[in-house]
DNA sequence: CGATGCCCCTGAGAGC
DNA sequence: TGCTCTCAGGGGCATC
């Protein structure tokens, strides 16, 4: 899926679009994604004027008037994409509505953002604005790995005692929020700890390290737009390019950029992971 | 409580 | 050209 850099990156696209802008009419063209759409949803969306939209996670949160929020999940291959003339160009076309578009919402002024989701496995809420830390989806999630809830300590005390495999406990989304397959494998490498150490194994001062370089590929990638390997698409259509920059995922073979040697793939918990072994070694095994 | 495996779904690509 | 098989960036849930 989109992990938090490709998210953060439809958001910075979608917000010059949205924010302040009132929705004039919204389609719902099927009735669930992951989970059934909230009662009436397009009734729910209709004249209601976005304030802001944020991101918490993997998570798009549309602040809207009357003190509810827009919830959106993009899952697997969830696209948000715009079309249409900000300036209200009175004969631009929308493009007609593609196979997995399932959600389309024009906004004053004449954009659209419609909501494409091939599989199907994305997740649109409404919810309370005031009680929104307490939806399901959110409740759990731990700190943003960007803000200031995170660093090497933290990230120290939960790998501490764990007998899981440290990539799993770091794609634990109620460890840290936002990191998904690809960025697990990348930070790690940065980090020179190999996935399948136990965590409990990790040293406070890789923990430290490992921290540092989490925070260091996700802004990286924020810069490149994202990665795009499949679905992936920004909020303009446009491909992400970090995926040009991956050291190890998707590598399997590929010399190590770091030295040389060759990047192997591993599967643990039926996902893989790349990483490479003269760089990653597995002490403390 | 912690760890593991399955499953939701469609489409792309490989192999034959 | 077409069939079949495998795999894919998430994450909730059942099970042990």
């Amino acid at each position: 899926m989109p992990e938090l850099p490709e998210v953060e990156t439809v958001r910075r696209g979608l917000e010059p679009v949205l924010a302040g802008r009132r929705i004039v009419h919204a389609e719902v063209r099927r009735p669930d994604l992951r989970w059934p759409f909230p009662p009436r949803l397009a009734e729910r969306l209709t004249g209601r004027r976005v304030d802001a939209l944020r991101r918490r996670s993997k998570y798009l949160l549309a602040d809207l008037d009357g003190a509810e929020t827009l919830i959106l999940h993009l899952g697997m291959s969830g696209r948000l994409l715009v079309s249409g003339a900000p300036l209200g160009a009175f004969h631009h076309a929308h493009p007609v509505p593609e196979k997995h578009d399932h959600v389309v919402l024009d906004l004053e002024g004449g954009a659209r953002i419609t909501f494409n989701d091939a599989r199907r496995f994305g997740a649109i809420d409404l919810a309370p604005t005031p009680a929104l830390e307490a939806h399901r989806l959110l409740a759990g999630l731990g700190p943003e790995p960007l803000g200031n809830g995170f660093d090497g300590s933290y990230l120290a005390a939960r790998l501490a005692g764990r007998r899981t495999p440290v990539k799993a406990v770091l794609g634990d989304q109620r460890v840290v929020a936002g990191l998904g397959n690809i960025y697990l494998s990348e930070a790690l490498w940065r980090a020179r700890i190999s996935p399948l150490r136990l965590a409990r194994d990790v040293t406070p001062a890789e923990a430290e390290a490992l921290a540092a370089a989490v925070r260091a590929v996700l802004l990286d990638a924020i810069a490149a737009g994202g990665s795009s390997l499949r679905d992936y698409r920004r909020a303009d259509g446009e491909l992400g390019y970090f995926q040009h920059s991956f050291a190890v995922y998707d590598r399997e073979g590929q010399p190590c950029p770091r030295c040389g040697g060759p990047i192997v793939r591993s599967v643990q918990s039926g996902r893989s992971s790349f990483w490479c072994p003269a760089c990653q070694p597995r002490a403390g095994w």
